[in-house]
DNA sequence: TAAATTAGCGTACACTTGTACGCTAAGTCT
DNA sequence: AGACTTAGCGTACAAGTGTACGCTAATTTA
């Protein structure tokens, strides 16, 4: 057998994972989702809850998790492109948008969820954010020849740009989102070739 | 008479909102915030809210409009020390991470609340950082000859960054806050370094 | 001084919430 | 085939929620 007693259950998981994914939206954050509420939209009985997960915490965390699998898809996929075309900050941008805009309720739980949950989901959180950092890091150092501590700060200040402009994105209509894309392009200019003439003159 | 009922009524409204801002924490948010919650803790019945406030989302706008004005009062203050001290940038985000300590629950207001609060309310928020962004911007106008258009953009990129580092400086010890302020002054010499270059080369 | 206003209270009600408990039916194992 | 396991359900309960309604006592107004 391949097991379709298992099989149904996750089924039944995966209901429950996109049905409090759904829920998500700017009025309605995961922190204000009720299990029942969960367990309604995924279509089973509250009590069911309990055998896939054993806290809505717990499924905070899987969603995290989830979610952080498809950002790093995500950026596999801007890395790509960038070999091939050339322009890193367009590039990356694009790509990040284009992202908010096919998920936004990932980008909800990863980015606006700043108060209201439990300190383990805030570092989940964290630490998905975290690996964007690394990542560019690692990149900056190894185009450059920053030191890890200022490639590191340089990232990390790129990253809060590109995460808050993701956020903000949420709630525009395509026009302004444009708008908001340009100039985040250019403050990734500003701050990357400041951080190269900074680095010159030490 | 100085209207004794009146000033007794104020004096309530005022414990009201003290409670509100007292139980805010990073597990905690105004969303999560319940009515009988604060009735509680301000001492009144629950239904004797009502007689200061509609709802709970009128006790938040409140809420911002009175964090916004501290707000306010806060750069002031810091204007004040760079025509004294000089270094913009230095003082800035000195002041600034002085106010996040000594009133985070106002920042935990302003800088958490991006989902699972109203419509009104997060066009409250907003609202109060635009202030930010519009005054830094003149400033920056003022200072160097940009155009409104690039000068916002940088401002915008400015206050992102340094209302993220607040934002995060909430839930860190001293010392890695220190280290984090540290980082987020470099990172605005980027921003303001580079802006001056790129713009130089148009 | 008498009448009118009102801040705050207590009671009450209809909901929603999380979860304990025991059952059933269907899949799995021996 | 028979024993075992378990996903999902229904019932039940205690606790918390927002808020309608009418009362009281004290201040304000006339």
């Amino acid at each position: 057998m391949a097991g379709a007693r298992a099989l149904q259950k996750e089924k039944t998981r995966q209901a429950i994972i996109d049905a409090a994914l759904m829920h998500l939206s700017a009025d309605h954050s995961f922190a204000s989702l009720s299990l029942r509420e969960v367990a309604r939209e995924a279509g089973i009985a509250p009590t069911s809850f309990y055998r896939h997960f054993n806290d809505m915490e717990e499924l905070g965390l899987t969603l995290v998790d989830e979610s952080g699998l498809t950002l790093r898809e995500l950026m596999r996929k801007a890395r790509q492109r960038i070999e091939k075309n050339g322009s890193v900050i367009n590039t990356s941008v694009e790509t990040f948008m284009e992202f908010v805009e096919r998920n936004p309720n990932i980008f909800r739980l990863l980015l606006r969820e700043r108060s209201g949950t439990s300190v383990k989901f805030r570092e989940a959180v964290a630490r998905e954010v975290n690996h964007f950092k690394d990542e560019l890091t690692e990149y900056l150092m190894a185009e450059s020849d920053y030191s890890q501590e200022f490639a590191y700060t340089l990232a990390e200040g790129l990253v809060t740009l590109v995460f808050n402009a993701g956020a903000e994105a949420l709630d525009l209509n395509p026009i302004e989102r444009e708008k908001l894309k340009e100039r985040t392009i250019l403050q990734l200019r500003f701050i990357t070739f400041g951080a190269a003439g900074v680095k010159e003159k030490a």
